[in-house]
DNA sequence: CAGACTGTTCAGATAATTCTGAATAGACTT
DNA sequence: AAGTCTATTCAGAATTATCTGAACAGTCTG
């Protein structure tokens, strides 16, 4: 085995494995997949290559990449004397991809205290373990918005 | 409306967007909606009350009520004079949840490792970009550990 | 011990997600 | 302009997750 199939086989158990990490954050396989083959690679991929080597058909690649774009994780790129659409990983990806999580438990903050909003004066037992469940979700937050800090790449 | 109807009210409400969360966190929507009435409560809820209030099947309740406990979420209590057992938060419901998070992260970091050691050598560029992706999670994995600690009730 | 009640398991039903193929529209080439 | 290549959309298929009812085993009660 040459150095180049050995490094196909490992892509490819990579890009699996990153397929089921990416269900268990929430995200469908499909774009756990692309984006493994996209940190794998490094340079941009084009549309059709990534149907072919994915072995799935270009609607899925398309709806799979519009997720990733939706969540500032890809970056759609186009390469001169090509018409194809070529994929590379956003400058920020990781960045980005805590700011999402981020946002979710901000989401979940929210909800709680809205939820504090509506009880009556009396509820003081209910008030406080929404309080607890609040703050929960708060100190996630911050460490959340650090690791976002953290991990952005410098602006020059 | 009285007080109690009210606070009837806002409790279904609280449990409808709970549950909703959950998904987002890839809980499954009844573990979460059984979570969000056990904090919204506060004291030990019968097996049975949370079939009947949650309007959903017993079977449902001891499947959702197993994954609660696997995580360490819940408690399963035992009342003298009552057949039924009862659940309540676990003390430490908060730190296990994160540390079920951190959990995630550092068997994501572990992933990204096991490829990183079976690639050839002169795969220098792959390795550099693995790398990050791997120091990503670890910057993740120290905020939910410090989370977890800061979460974390003192032990007396 | 018979009957009532409890929680668990599991096969099958139901619901939700994910993928595909076909249709479409835009852009380039000749 | 006709033909080719492209990405997107969407209805339906395929797959996966979730819920249910029935069967079961254990425990208590009378």
């Amino acid at each position: 085995m040459n150095t180049t199939e050995q490094i196909d086989q490992v892509r490819d158990d990579f890009i699996t494995r990153m397929g089921v990490i990416a269900m268990g954050e929430g995200l469908p396989r499909m774009s756990g997949q692309i984006f493994a083959m996209l940190v794998f690679e490094g340079e941009a991929i084009a549309f059709g290559a990534l149907s072919r080597r994915l072995s799935v058909s270009r609607a899925t690649i398309s709806t799979s990449i519009r997720l990733l774009e939706e969540r500032g994780l890809i970056r759609r790129v186009n390469k001169t004397g090509d018409r194809q659409d070529y994929f590379q990983l956003a400058d920020d990806a990781y960045a980005a991809m805590t700011k999402y999580a981020l946002a979710g438990t901000r989401h979940a903050k929210a909800e709680i205290n809205d939820t504090m909003s509506k009880l009556p004066e009396d509820a003081e037992g209910v008030r406080a373990r929404l309080d607890s469940f609040a703050a929960f979700y708060d100190t996630i937050s911050e460490a959340l918005d650090d690791v976002a800090t953290r991990v952005s790449k410098p602006k020059i």
